[in-house]
DNA sequence: AGCACGCCGACT
DNA sequence: GTCGGCGTGCTC
């Protein structure tokens, strides 16, 4: 009997049981001093220890199905491809509670699930069936007919979710036994899916049949809701990235909505791509996958190219019950009065729209007042102490605060240099914009006759439990009129009243060392457009035109010619062939060999050895395979901790994936010559670089 | 990850 | 002389 563990024991251990266990069956087992829960990997191997040294299987989980060959499949691609431990990843693909829980509680839980699900079954109504569209009623007919992969490319309101809603209702009238797993890109996108899933399916499955798995939830919500999926009592299974490792034995369906978004890649631990999972996974297991976004990713939009084949890309170019898209006003910032936060052009429209009683959102993706605090007569800035970064000044509860690290301190009275009394905030964030715009309207008045409102939603206003469900709340109410906010508000959210969206200063993106910036920055404004204007009636009834309102010092850029026709599909023709030009992804594979150290000397030494160990053993791949010079990071120092990295690129997967395997032994090798070296590690198709 | 073991500074 | 700091190494 073998069993995972933790992170640097790669393979599984052996240990003893009486009688043969079925692989995937969950087990506790000694492990040093404690007892740990294990997984039964394979059938025992000859060449494991002696018997004599072999310790016993202390118990084993009573009750529940052993975990399938599928899923332990999964997790061994997942732990192979992305060069972690196979017990780091199955113990991390499991919720936490199932290793604390005792046989008994386990138990009384998989009891009370049995009586609910019986309570369940009986109540099958039809479900309520809503007509689509001639695009969508072509694209589910091919999801319906053909294999896959698809990849779904809807503009914003072009009605991707009711395509959803089809091919689960499809996937599972086919099998009773069904499930179906819709992916989502953050926590604060569940409730409303989940709501428009409940209102869908519940009659026909019950309640007990569509669940969330996020780590928001409270262990023993998670719990409850791995076992119904375990069990197969869950059929629709509604969730975030890390719900692609949930068990899942009848799985025929999966929908990765919004696939573009970079929260789909885990930044931690295994740094695994959600997304890319999803599509391995529905290989494996015969389940098709359905890829969905407005602004596809460079990756899945290539392999959608009909030329190239590997996904069906399904177009669905219309907007349904929406008014057209917003209109593109760019704001030439060279040509405004020096040290502008809003243009007098974007003043005056937001002014026009908020005595209309329409919304305005306006986006800017730096939280705070001011990202540094500067002297002017010595030069001191509000540098943080323990990273590379600047402590951003909250003006709200006068703190300087390190985004980085997270520390805080009190805004110091005078400079900390000179003794200067007159220190000055340098730049502006969503705080300082709140405040500007509240001061700018202070003297505009609503229809309903009272001044004009402005409210901010950023990591800040929304720490507390429900405070962003309450925010949104307060929108939709209509009792705030402009909304500042970071780029959480411009995913998803379902602004009725919202008609012009304003990028205030989005630049910084189109010159970035990282080559996936432009790509993000088009998907961001393209999202944020879809925000104005979503409702058709009430566009038409204000007689009203949705605008997205961009100010930029490069108003020629090219990327902005393609917002303003909204044409994705020129864009990435655009960046696709630079990045052909350069070889990069997805003409190129990478991974990222990181390194944290005390000093910057020490991480780019290991760096630098583990790549010279890597030439002087020829490891198989290396001829494909290029390594590139170590670097430090762009935010070089966090926490007091110095980081580097090294880029590896290949243009055959295969190569780089040989290559990476067999540097793991040299890499921990080598850990052991670097003193002062805190940490490695590999990130296998890093988002950025 | 835990939890040992082990080798150097300030206390009963 | 010991208590305990956390650096290094092992867990079938």
């Amino acid at each position: 009997m073998q069993t995972p563990a933790h992170s640097s024991i790669g393979g599984p251990l052996s240990y003893l049981h009486d009688s043969a266990l079925p692989a995937g069956t969950l087990v506790r087992v000694p492990l040093g001093r404690r007892e740990v829960l294990g997984i039964v990997w394979d059938a025992p191997a000859d060449a494991s220890p002696a018997a004599g040294e072999l310790r016993a299987i202390a118990s084993v989980l009573p009750g529940l199905p052993p975990l399938g060959q599928a899923w332990r499949q999964l997790v061994a691609f997942a732990a192979r491809y992305y060069q972690r431990g196979l017990g780091e990843v199955a113990l991390a693909a499991l919720p936490p509670s199932l290793r604390e829980l005792t046989a008994e509680q386990l138990e009384r839980r998989l009891r009370r699930k049995a009586v609910a699900a019986n309570a369940a079954a009986g109540d099958q109504a039809l479900p309520v069936s809503i007509a689509l569209s001639a695009e969508q009623t072509r694209a589910a007919g091919q999801i319906d007919a053909e294999t896959g992969p698809f990849l779904l490319f809807g503009s914003t309101g072009s009605g991707k979710t009711e395509v959803y809603l089809h091919s689960v209702q499809a996937a599972l009238a086919a099998n009773p036994q069904a499930q179906a797993l819709v992916l989502v890109p953050e926590i604060n996108l569940t409730p409303q899916l989940e709501q428009r899933f409940r209102a869908r399916f519940e009659p026909l499955v019950g309640h007990q049949a569509i669940v969330s798995l996020h780590s928001g939830m409270t262990p023993a919500q998670r719990l409850k809701s791995w076992l119904a999926a375990h069990t197969g009592q869950a059929r629709i299974v509604l969730g975030t990235r890390m719900a692609i490792f949930a068990s899942l034995p009848h799985l025929a369906l999966i929908v990765v909505d919004e696939e573009h978004d970079a929260s789909y890649k885990q930044q931690e631990g295994a740094r695994y791509s959600a997304r890319d999972l999803a599509l391995w996974r529905g290989r494996d297991c015969g389940a098709k996958v359905l890829l969905g976004s407005a602004t596809p990713s460079l990756e899945s939009w290539h392999a959608s190219d009909p030329a190239v084949g590997r996904y069906q890309r399904l177009a669905m170019p219309s907007r349904i019950g929406a008014a057209a898209l917003p209109r593109l006003r760019l704001v030439d910032m060279g040509q405004q009065p020096r040290r502008t936060v809003f243009a007098p052009p974007l003043i005056a429209a937001i002014t026009e729209r908020v005595e209309k009683g329409e919304q305005c959102l306006v986006l800017l993706n730096r939280r705070g007042f001011a990202p540094v605090l500067h002297c002017h007569a010595c030069g001191w800035k509000s540098d943080c102490p323990h990273c590379s970064a600047a402590q951003v000044f909250h003006k709200i509860d006068r703190t300087l605060r390190c985004h980085h690290c997270g520390c805080s301190a009190p805004v110091p009275r005078a400079c900390p240099g000179c003794g200067n009394p007159d220190i000055a905030p340098v730049g502006r964030g969503t705080e300082q914009l709140e405040e500007q715009l509240a001061a700018l309207l202070r003297n505009v008045i609503t229809p309903e006759r009272r001044a004009a409102r402005v409210a901010r939603i950023d990591a800040d206003t929304t720490r507390a439990k429900g405070a962003l469900q309450e925010q949104l709340a307060q929108v939709h109410a209509g009792e705030v009129d402009v909304l500042v906010g970071t780029q959480m508000v411009a995913k998803g959210h379902d602004f009725r009243r919202v008609t012009l969206v304003a990028a205030v200063q989005p630049d910084s993106a189109l010159f970035s060392s990282d080559f996936r910036a432009p790509e993000r920055l088009f998907a961001l404004l393209m999202q944020a457009a879809g925000r104005a204007g979503r409702d058709a009636h009430y566009m038409a009834a204000h007689q009203s035109a949705p605008e997205l309102w961009v100010q930029t010092w490069h108003p020629g850029h090219p990327l902005f010619a393609a917002l303003r026709r909204h044409d994705y599909p020129g864009f990435a023709a655009q960046q696709l062939a630079e990045r052909e030009a350069a070889a990069m992804p997805p003409f190129s594979h990478q991974a990222l060999l990181r390194a944290d150290a005390r000093t910057q000397e020490t991480a780019q030494g290991f760096l630098q050895a583990a790549s010279d160990a890597a030439r002087a053993a020829r490891l198989p791949g290396t001829d494909y395979v290029q390594l590139y010079p170590p670097v430090p990071l762009a935010v070089q120092r966090v926490a007091g901790v110095e980081r580097a990295q090294m880029l590896i690129e290949s243009a055959h997967r295969g190569a780089l994936q040989q290559f990476l395997a067999a540097w793991q032994p040299l890499l921990h090798d080598e850990r052991h010559r670097h003193k002062g070296l805190l940490r490695w590690l590999v990130d296998v198709d890093p988002q950025a670089i």
